[in-house]
DNA sequence: CTTGATGCATCGTTATACGAGGTACAAGAT
DNA sequence: ATCTTGTACCTCGTATAACGATGCATCAAG
């Protein structure tokens, strides 16, 4: 059961900039990592993903590169440039103030 | 400072039902409320809330009646309807396990 | 040798937030 | 008398975004 989806929205780029945050990753990890993470609950969809990656990286708030894996295989890794870590901040900063907020009308709602 | 946008995206049902479940309201009143619990933080705008309004009653989550205030005022009222009860809960509970997943995720990122 | 997983990507559809604009009335200020 | 401000409703157009569908390539396993 998938979460509403206008529930996932404005999550997305916060979701990115703080995995990245953690290390370089590429995109197909990125839906894995979320995936273990949330239980299954959470799944990046690639038409999702992919151009929310490109925009941050044209907001150069990432950096990319090629890599080539054990098996040849290529991958395009992912980090995070000091505007990018900037951004995350701001975005997990920002995400809970909203949060907090919305639990604060919620709260009230319950009298 | 306004919240990022996208983050307010499926929290505007939510907010609305759960508001509506405490009393009645009119729309201009949801607006205020909404301002006042918020510390002015969270700011409904008309041209959300009222669509919004339109489309949870013609769900039929919503029922409205006009009522004329002491200064002979016309006002719509909203309440809920059993159904829209039901939608608050559901909104409600969702709500919760996806501020819950994304802080799983977001708390693992720090590592 | 074919299926499924990995891994990248784009496009069209659909939904939606909201700025801008509009109507109407009342109260208080100039 | 007029003008602004606050109340109270509404709609339309624009911009944005999520994501299903689709496509392509490689590799391992059945």
């Amino acid at each position: 059961m998938p979460f509403d989806r206008e529930l996932l929205k404005g999550s997305i780029a916060l979701l990115i900039l703080k995995l990245l945050s953690e290390r370089d990753m590429y995109g197909y990890e990125i839906i894995q990592e979320s995936l273990r993470r949330s239980q299954d609950a959470f799944e990046f969809k690639e038409g999702t993903l992919y151009p929310a990656l490109h925009q941050l990286h044209k907001r150069g708030y990432l950096h990319s590169e090629w890599r080539t894996g054990k098996n040849g295989k290529q991958r395009k890794y992912y980090g995070l440039t000091p505007g990018g870590r900037k951004a995350a901040r701001r975005s997990e900063q920002e995400w809970l103030s909203f949060t907090k907020v919305v639990n604060a009308i919620l709260a009230k709602a319950k009298a």
